[in-house]
DNA sequence: GCAAAAGTAATAGCTATACTATTACATTTG
DNA sequence: CAAATGTAATAGTATAGCTATTACTTTTGC
């Protein structure tokens, strides 16, 4: 368990920022402001201006820590799938049956986001919004290629194999386990989406979860 | 057959553009271009004074068709869209079993697209991976609410909820066939993103495609 | 205990994008 | 054939995104 505890706070790639905002107060302030503003304003309205007006700093210190802001949002949401793998593993350890085991892993990665009071300067819940609004943007640009050689996305990645791996302990002759997950991964940000936004397309409302939709089309999908 | 026939042409809402592109040699001129253009740098790299200069003509003029390159980008997803939906409707017309009607749907939406020669000025093929790469990019933004009841997004949703009714035809005891025909053609487009350029969260590529994969989950899913 | 080094921040300013205003020339149509 | 409409060029403005420079503050090593 040490090595994912310790995964949560170094992992991020040192190359995702220039200074690691964890070191000073500036930087928790950066990080914890930034994810209240781009839930604001949204992340192309957002600038290192504004938060600079935010945060009562200057823009030009907040370059210091990130070379713009397409990186600060690779740096939130690492923060994101890090925090996310973290508790995947922690309430997965223990449970022994696989198939209880890849549900629980379902549950975390589909149901709506609480508030995790370890880290009291990112408001995790505002954090999922951001990310189920703003983490396609950071791989859909013609840098991707580049940015994926750096490991900006392993975490990303790294949460979707571990529930592949579920997958196969439950049933190993199910052929597409890898598309199945980030199907589900990328699906279930898509589902919150629309039922904020295009509920003509959607089932889910507070009856109907993406948890409940995404748990069943798992468990139909290997059994 | 008509109205729909007439769709593809005019069912583009016009408060997307300024001056219908269709209508002049400029206009097809700008869209032929911009799907090019866009293609090769990138929805976030393109500029109006860029597309002014690959197709000779100036800046303004562009502006003279669309607000601004948002607008432009909401036409082009509209464009194919609607596309898509007239392939749809002339190939499932025919169809009397509901399951292979349901398939055929399948088919069209996830599968590689080919060339169209029907539309000398639109390159589908290309137009088809700028979808895959920049349409969510069209509705994840702060005017999402304003722009969807402008009816910015309805030719995607009918689509979307054309293939919801063939799914109660095949099950009508399904109980969520819009979040699952939703995440199939949002799902669709990134596991063709996926198998450009995330290969180790994919199990597409040339054996095991989108469309197998895709019509394996949904005939699993309602039978 | 203090000077060198490293960390932090403010100011000003540059470049390019996104967009607007104005004018003028070209083409259509009644 | 002239009024209306379409098309395009020029010359701007505002702002986002970023850089360079300077200065002040804290840490560290002898």
């Amino acid at each position: 368990m040490k090595n994912i505890l310790e995964g949560l706070k170094v992992n991020i790639s040192n190359k995702i920022y220039i200074k690691d905002p964890e070191t000073s107060e500036l930087g928790k302030n950066i990080i914890e402001n930034s994810i209240l503003l781009i839930n604001e304003i949204g992340f192309d309205n957002f600038t290192f201006k504004k938060l600079g007006e935010k945060i009562g700093s200057n823009e030009s210190s907040i370059y210091r820590y990130f070379e713009n802001k397409h990186k600060l949002l690779l740096y939130l949401s690492s923060w994101y799938w890090g925090w996310l793998e973290f508790k995947i593993v922690l309430s997965t350890n223990s449970i022994t049956n696989p198939k209880e085991k890849l549900i629980k892993a379902l549950e975390i990665i589909t149901e709506e986001t609480s508030k995790d009071n370890n880290h009291p300067h990112i408001d995790e819940v505002i954090l999922n919004n951001i990310v189920v609004c703003e983490f396609s943007k950071s791989y859909l640009t013609k840098e991707v290629e580049v940015e994926n050689k750096e490991g900006y996305f392993l975490i990303y990645k790294r949460v979707i194999n571990r529930i592949v791996e579920m997958v196969k302990e439950v049933n190993p002759e199910y052929p597409t386990p890898k598309s199945l997950i980030s199907t589900v991964v990328e699906g279930s940000l898509h589902q919150h989406f629309l039922k904020n936004h295009f509920k003509t397309i959607t089932d889910c409302n507070e009856k109907t979860t993406p948890k409940d939709f995404f748990t069943a089309v798992v468990l139909k999908q290997i059994s």
